[in-house]
DNA sequence: TCTTAAATTCAAAGTATTATGAAATGTCAT
DNA sequence: ATGACATTTCATAATACTTTGAATTTAAGA
């Protein structure tokens, strides 16, 4: 599955270390899975960008409707959304109708990074 | 400093989470600031990346050289440097030299994430 | 119905990140 | 010195992400 050929030599302390670990396998063996990194590194690339860390900090009190959200951070509507898509897709915000408002709240896994 | 009209009306209950936490002034004031923001928008970015995720996983237990990451993640020397130095520059690792080696390990900081 | 406000969608342009291969650096052993 | 290996650096190409402004959708009120 991962095939691997190993350095000839290596330093004295890294041969150890694997050994300790149940050789090269066992070291394999414990390492997360692809589709377990391609996840984590989703969720993180939705954190890494500074307007999405804020709104996700706005909303940890209270849910708040797009039009308060714009008016406090100064950017264009369609901004706006681009952001607030990114954060729903993550799974990191949710947002529901209320007339002619759309509010959104943080959710549960959101609420872990705030 | 940061100037922001309103919207002339509101939902009935955002206007009224807005007044309990002291008012549109009272709300800027509880967000986190920009260079903090920037911060660790910036951290998160260094760990959006199955790859360098993986490399963290690899440094949980023991140092290791670049040879072993190399072989294990089946990638070439020039994009694994790559990767290795954004973690670095984000202080999630560090790097010393032993003999022709090169040893990196996770720092306090990078073990956070692992 | 007509108008207005709240949000989203879309395509194009702008910017940032990542991948690639060749060249360079430094270290060790011969 | 020379050769072999470990790793980095660099320029460029490829890809991904973000911004922008115009157009669209939907709901509410006159």
């Amino acid at each position: 599955m991962n095939e691997c050929t190993l350095p000839s030599s290596l330093p004295e302390e890294v041969e150890q270390a694997l050994l300790r670990c149940g050789g090269i396998e066992g070291f394999l063996r414990d390492l997360p899975k692809d589709h377990e990194l391609l996840k984590r590194s989703a969720l993180y690339r939705a954190l890494a960008d500074p307007i999405r860390l804020k709104i996700l900090a706005m909303l940890r009190d209270q849910p708040l409707c797009v039009c308060i959200m714009k008016s406090i951070l100064g950017i264009a509507d369609s901004k706006l959304s681009y952001h607030l898509n990114v954060l729903k897709k993550a799974g990191l915000i949710e947002g529901g109708k209320r007339g002619s408002w759309i509010i959104y709240s943080i959710t549960e896994a959101g609420r872990e990074f705030v």
